[in-house]
DNA sequence: TATGTTAATTTAAACGTTTTAAAAGAGGGA
DNA sequence: TCCCTCTTTTAAAACGTTTAAATTAACATA
């Protein structure tokens, strides 16, 4: 159905060798004739097979992006930066969104495996994902660089890592309500580095954490609200809450609000991650900015540069990006 | 580098085409070499070249998904629908997002007749894409079927359209708050069709349109923040205000609430989509719902249906979703 | 013994490119 | 006429599958 290069061929006279040559612009054929050819290329509406063409260049032009859900602000942000990288240097993005299940993860590294992409970046968390470090290392050693984001490496010569501090983000954020004057300070999320940031800023001020102040629920606004309707009941209530990321923190501020409990009036809420919606929310919201688009692109940069066969700084195998407290309505002065 | 039936066949002391055959489950082949084959594979880690089938089969089990952007809760939500529609069907998508720009969706068309895809899905907007009609024409007619989602159609046997009626939840919108009392109403954003709609709801109630009320601005939360500033800078300001989608109206109500007017005591405002977060905003809120998960499942249903080359019925040839008026905290009486 | 039947396996073509090595053609000089 | 060089074109292999058709082997039937 589709045009090949014999239809060309049998069009123009010649073989089928001289119009591939002719189109990828080789100097070794005649000028006319090359003139002549991209005219009936053209005239047909010629489009070149990728599949053929990937199958003997053993390059798809594509990379696979490999994250939890399209539907979350963080992970939007990200591929859309991944995207417009990868797009300028004429690459495409297959995205893969694995429902934060371990098995669709198994799914997509199969696939890579299959040739369909000459790199991925993984960016996608959770525990259970740890268990696949090895096939993505295989994939490696297949030739199909990878790199991850914000995911705990396994060999950094091998995998390359790009990851924001979020270590130092919970702590900057813990730090800085306590520095507003607020003692009893609560976390909402299951994240071990973000909890142990969040701990360590406390210890520094010599504050202890009651355990009944760690709640470890759903990093999504459901989580968050309930979360924020949990502390609405206490009768001791935290006088300020770091969350996990900003809709957690929004769903926390939705519950409050809900329960009458008045945001930064009686407690202070604070997320990570910056996303577009914490300023346009309602208190607008404090936070810790983590460049999302800055990492995507970086991540991208480093895995093209593999493709390409090219060699990798020492730090960019281990990039890491610096968060940055961000002021706003839903933090206040004990 | 990578594992080929040909690695198999040699270990195994058979053919390749016995591999082939065995591995793709021919009762042709007899039981036991079938059995030490299947071994063989297992053993060497054996994946199909995606390429090379994909060449022989003229299938790439891949749909190509064109939107604006990620970064939109509406179209993220669309994406993830139609992922998960198409994966349960063991395909993949790959995610082409525009950012608005022809020239982008240009390049995608182009991609999708290299045979890269068995089918796409066009959800893009904009007046400026309709130009490419009759390139996405041809795709189909190159046998790569193609569904438009909320993008008007032109020739309906050739692609199926899915929409949602968004002329009526317009419609809807300005007729719910015109119910509530209100008699002078905006309209912020930039879409005929929803326009229309909004005009026929006071048409029908007798109230005339000042051109003062329409605001032709950009489709997302800073636009509508130039809108709600531009409201509160006014004297006599509109009683409500209806917005092409929510994302404009929550910039519209940050913009108003900045400027110290109260919503919904002064100005009530709506907004259409339904997106999750109009559920978590503050106020909540109140909006047209448009079934967006369902409109991906369908479009999706109705894209692998053309693909494995099943007819479509009239009705899957234009199918379109009813809106739903959805009452929360940003509208009140009058 | 010849013939037919069935089951298992293999050969070979095909998919649409790219690319290398070889062939063909055109001049030019001796 | 022969040989050399240079330019242009072509044949053919390769990429890794699938699959229709051909082959082979084993065995039963007449």
């Amino acid at each position: 159905m589709a045009v090949t290069l014999n239809d060309i061929a049998r069009k123009a006279g010649v073989s089928l060798a001289t119009v591939s040559l002719a189109l990828n612009g080789s100097d070794k054929v005649n000028k006319d004739t090359k003139i002549r050819i991209k005219e009936i290329a053209d005239q047909l509406n010629y489009v070149p097979n990728a599949r053929a063409r990937a199958l003997v260049k053993k390059s798809t032009k594509t990379i696979g992006l490999v994250i939890p859900e399209v539907v979350n602000p963080f992970f939007a942000e990200l591929a859309q930066s991944i995207k417009d990288y990868v797009r300028s240097q004429n690459f495409n993005v297959i995205l893969c969104s694995t429902d934060y299940e371990s098995e669709e993860e198994l799914r997509y590294i199969n696939m890579f495996r299959s040739g369909q992409v000459d790199g991925a970046i993984f960016a996608c968390v959770g525990d259970m994902m740890a268990q696949h470090n090895d096939l993505i290392i295989k994939l490696v050693e297949e030739n199909i660089p990878v790199v991850y984001v914000d995911r705990d490496g396994v060999d950094h010569d091998l995998i390359p890592v790009v990851k924001s501090d979020v270590y130092h983000a919970a702590y900057q954020a813990a730090d800085y309500l306590i520095s507003l004057g607020h003692q009893e300070l609560a976390f909402a999320g299951q994240s071990v580095e973000r909890l142990n940031g969040f701990k360590s800023a406390l210890m520094k001020h010599g504050l202890n954490l009651k355990e009944e102040n760690i709640y470890y629920d759903y990093l999504k606004m459901e989580g968050g609200y309930t979360v924020g309707e949990k502390i609405a009941a206490r009768e001791n209530k935290p006088e300020a809450v770091v969350c996990l990321n900003d809709e957690m923190a929004i769903g926390v501020i939705q519950a409050l609000i809900a329960e009458k409990v008045k945001v930064p009036a009686e407690i202070s809420v604070i997320g990570i991650d910056n996303i577009k919606m914490a300023n346009f929310y309602n208190p607008s919201l404090t936070t810790v900015n983590i460049p999302v688009s800055q990492m995507g692109e970086k991540a991208a940069e480093i895995l093209l540069k593999r493709i390409s066969g090219q060699s990798l700084s020492p730090r960019e195998k281990f990039f890491i990006f610096p968060t940055e407290l961000v002021i706003r309505d839903s933090s206040r002065k004990a």
